[in-house]
DNA sequence: GTGAGTCGATAGCCTTTCAA
DNA sequence: TTGAAAGGCTATCGACTCAC
């Protein structure tokens, strides 16, 4: 299943990242702009100096920049990899809807961004009767084939797993998380131990508890995005990846 | 039906508050 | 005084609610 961007993209160069939410970058044609940055998380791997970087154009006068990141190169410059956290919903909800994820498709679309339990859940699916709560994870860190979530400590994250291993516990309706890697250069899902212990032992705890664990790979190239295969989730990973 | 406004989500940095 | 914890802020998007 293929997702073309809606926008055309521009080539650049990445020169700097002010804040988390925003980059500067110059253009094919010499001209430094300042972009949006979708993704907030840390992204030091692939945000270097110099390192290509597309963009799109926006037309809105209420934006104070006219410019989003969209994807950049990964570190070996063998594959793209996707900036934009908002392409991951919308890909799975056209899978979904399409039942394109094989683990997923005995479920029926419900809706997107469920509100449940005080908290709102990216996707409600259902088969039978029986209700699926769906949370939806991108991933952009990679090592040696292995992609790693999350890429920073989360407690929100952390929270989120908790919240969905009360949940499978209470038996009212099935759980999972969908890590969704934005870049095809890898064969597996990992939590980072290394990174966000705290994350790693809550997603154990609730694999345990029956929350399934899934993810998917992207194709992402300069004229969208490419739904992958699935990719199996290792957890009982103690270590991160060797440097 | 449409447009405006609100809310929640994202994660790291910074400031404030509070306890030891 | 110091360290930990909590909360606000940042930009943008999509879903939702409400008024017209």
């Amino acid at each position: 299943m293929f997702m073309p961007y809606r926008d055309r993209l521009y080539k650049a160069t990445f020169i700097e990242r002010p804040n988390r939410f925003i980059i500067r970058a110059r253009k094919e044609d010499g001209e430094t702009v300042t972009a949006h940055l979708p993704d907030p998380g840390r992204l030091i791997e692939l945000l270097i100096p110099g390192r290509e970087i597309w963009l799109r154009y926006v037309d809105n006068p209420k934006r104070k920049t006219q410019w989003s990141a969209v994807l950049c190169e990964s570190e070996d410059a063998r594959v793209y990899v996707s900036l934009d956290t908002m392409f991951p919903n919308r890909l799975i909800t056209q899978a979904l809807k399409e039942k394109r994820i094989e683990s997923l498709k005995k479920y029926n679309y419900i809706r997107a961004e469920y509100p449940f339990a005080g908290a709102r859940w990216d996707f409600l699916l259902e088969n039978k009767g029986r209700s699926l709560l769906l949370e939806v994870k991108s991933v952009t860190l990679a090592e040696n084939g292995i992609a790693y979530f999350p890429d920073a400590v989360t407690a929100r994250g952390r929270k989120h797993v908790e919240a969905l291993t009360t949940i499978q516990n209470e038996g009212n309706c099935d759980t999972a998380v969908l890590f969704v890697v934005q870049r095809g250069d890898v064969t597996s899902v990992r939590p980072a131990t290394h990174i966000d212990p705290a994350f790693a032992s809550a997603l154990q705890k609730a694999a345990d508890a029956g929350v399934a664990m899934l993810a998917v790979t992207t194709d992402v190239r300069l004229e969208g995005v490419e739904l992958g295969q699935e990719l199996p989730v290792q957890l009982n990973i103690q270590k991160g990846p060797i440097k």
